[in-house]
RNA sequence: GCGCCCGUAGCUCAGCUGGAUAGAGCGCGAGACUUCUAAUCUUGAGGUCGCAGGUUCGACCCCUGCCGGGCGCGCCA
């Protein structure tokens, strides 16, 4: 076996190579499709260790019924001298035991690995692009970010461990207006700074006290060269302090979650490059944009609303309701404009794009996927192209909603609630949800119930094996495989959901949802729980028993790898292992 | 009006890309702490998977149409 690390890998070769065997015999056409044929545990454990469907996928396009071919395949399946027994259940699956052997050299995998059980080689070695938060920089972190920084952090993450390439981005819009409207706002707390008296900061300023601190930088820069200079004077310069000021405050907050990105790339900078054009070259003389006329809105009725002829990308062309601006009338980039060329320098570096977007984008999608396809597959080669839309997560406090709004500078900052919860709760709450459907963060109950909290729960399994292993080596035990084959029916249970752990990662990143390795977290450290408290009644089931130095060192090694998953299955997560509670 | 997401136990949610008798936590009922940390565990009750059709050996999952909730529908970002 090459791939001796995984047991469930090794057995979807094994199937296959029956199936293989079975197209020598004649038994089974050649080229049949298999991708349908699928390997895995049977719900019901007591069906077997694992169960395949591929005599029912197959049967039908082999011109023989599922009965018949689900026999020729345990033929060959009980060939392999790990299998214990092959049996056809229902319409025609075959579940297979697995000899204890087998999940005992699982067993001493995770003890070889160690860190890197799990790891796959699924994404040999392609470049993925993960951008994710790109929040404006305008202000520090809020909640209203919090969700899609988490949940992109922990699919990049999830990415590298199944064997992609992964450079996590951040796309900073410095280049809109309301980078201006920061600058002004910098502008005012500037003369503030400066002894002026501004009284309350303007309706469409931004009013945060962090702006304070900039303003003061600034003044100690320029003294009061700009306090009555035109705008035109001091926006550039303003917009370009603030801006970095803003982005090293945002770099801080996602610290705090345990978030770096490898890259922040502007979106000034790439128009300076002339990016936009060279994209709107290539789309109009493809006519993919064209100049033309917009109709109104529809659902809302917008008072100074003016047909206005605009470069226009076709968007209509594929599913978009209406074909979307890439200028505006003023000849400057729209965000659509700016994007399309951002996302095709994304793809000329990388294999494959993910963005981790907000629900309030997700109108946006249809235009920029199909900008993106165009434009990449123009360059010889269409890249896959991904946006996972997060929903919104609505924040309580005491089961009242949370209003928050950028404009009255009242919202919750990310930081904020890092520090009151922590970042532990903070990661793993957010990722015991699919990220698409809407989520509520009721505040007093995250900080108050930890009880209640999942991340307690998983981290209380690790530390309990911590503490077990400590306490073991007052002892003098030491976890030893020399005599694992004594381990029980109870204690194989355990090994047999840890060696799920494998084929979890890469349907996880498969499916680009790390969400799933939380939720296995959270069973697997329930099946701790519970096989630790056998030991309440029957003594002779704890880890350590001290008259059988031999029992007591299979079983410290059995929780050593347990333990050693949990850390795993965290660190994707970014949630820390503890050693006690 | 249109687009996207969601709808599963009283509540909060999983459901491994179409598999076998739909699962977990909370809450409710009954139990287990002179212990390797009870922040745990065992056990019971609780379901028309929003509704109606369709596709096939098989549907919570795919398709169509409704119903309900959320987000969005400027040359904003």
């Amino acid at each position: 076996m090459t791939d001796a690390t995984t047991l469930h890998a090794a057995f979807a070769g094994h199937i296959a190579a029956a199936l293989d065997a079975l197209e020598a015999a004649g038994t089974l056409p050649p080229g049949l499709n298999r991708a349908n044929v699928a390997v895995e545990p049977p719900r019901d454990s007591s069906h077997g260790d694992l169960a395949t469907n591929a005599a029912m996928v197959l049967a039908k396009p082999a011109g023989t019924n599922p009965r018949a071919l689900a026999e020729a395949l345990v033929g060959e399946l009980t060939k392999l001298p790990e299998v214990t027994s092959a049996e056809i259940a229902g319409p025609g699956f075959i579940n297979l035991r697995i000899d204890a052997s087998a999940w005992l050299t699982e067993l001493r995998a995770i003890a070889a690995l160690g860190g890197d059980y799990g790891r796959s080689a699924m994404g040999s070695g392609k470049m993925v692009n993960v951008e994710y938060v790109s929040a404006n920089p305008t202000g520090p972190m809020h909640m209203g970010h919090c969700r899609g920084a988490v949940v992109g952090d922990a699919l990049a993450t999830l990415l590298e461990f199944a064997g992609h390439k992964v450079t996590r981005e951040y796309y900073v819009n410095d280049a809109g207006g309301q980078v201006d409207v920061l600058a002004r706002s910098v502008h005012m707390r500037y003369r503030e700074a400066l002894g002026e008296d501004v009284g309350n900061i303007p309706e469409g300023l931004y009013p945060g006290e962090y702006l304070v601190q900039v303003a003061q930088e600034l003044a100690a820069e320029f003294g009061d060269k700009y306090t009555s200079a035109p705008e035109s004077d001091w926006l550039a310069p303003f917009r370009t302090r603030a801006v970095a000021a803003m982005l090293v405050m945002i770099k801080a907050d996602l610290a705090l979650l345990g978030i770096h990105h490898d890259l922040f790339s502007s979106e000034a900078e790439l128009q300076a490059a002339g990016k936009p054009e060279e994209a709107e070259a290539w789309l109009r003389a493809h006519d993919l944009v064209y100049d033309g006329v917009l109709e109104a809105p529809k659902g809302k009725t917008i008072e100074d609303w003016e047909p206005v002829e605009l470069p226009l990308f076709r968007s209509t062309k594929f599913g978009d309701d209406q074909d979307r601006p890439i200028r505006k009338s003023d000849g400057s980039w729209t965000y659509f404009g700016a994007d399309l060329a951002y996302h095709f320098q994304k793809a000329e570096k990388a294999d494959a794009l993910v963005d981790i977007w907000g629900a309030d984008h997700a109108g946006t999608v249809k235009r920029i996927k199909a900008a993106v396809a165009a434009l990449t597959l123009g360059a010889g080669k269409e890249k896959p192209f991904e946006i996972k839309i997060v929903q919104m997560v609505q924040l309580l406090r005491n089961g009242e909603p949370v209003k928050m709004s950028k404009r009255s500078g009242n919202f919750v900052t990310l930081a904020d609630v890092v520090q009151e919860v922590g970042k532990d709760v903070v990661r793993f709450t957010m990722l015991t949800r699919k990220p698409e459907a809407q989520m509520d963060f009721d505040f007093a109950k995250v900080v108050e119930a930890s009880k209640d909290n999942p991340v307690f729960y998983v981290q209380y399994a690790h530390a309990r094996i911590r503490s077990t292993l400590r306490k073991g080596a007052e002892a003098g035990f030491a976890p030893s495989d020399a005599a694992i084959e004594r381990l029980g029916e109870e204690e194989l249970e355990l090994i047999k959901l840890g060696a799920q752990f494998p084929r979890l990662i890469e349907a996880a990143a498969a499916a680009r949802e790390p969400h799933r390795v939380a939720f296995y977290l959270y069973e697997l450290a329930g099946a701790l729980h519970a096989y630790w408290n056998v030991g309440n009644d029957r003594p002779e089931k704890r880890f350590i028993v001290a008259q059988d130095a031999d029992l007591t060192g299979a079983r410290l090694y059995l929780a050593a790898q347990i333990g050693q998953l949990i850390k795993n299955g965290l660190a994707l997560l970014g949630v820390e292992a503890v050693e006690e509670m």
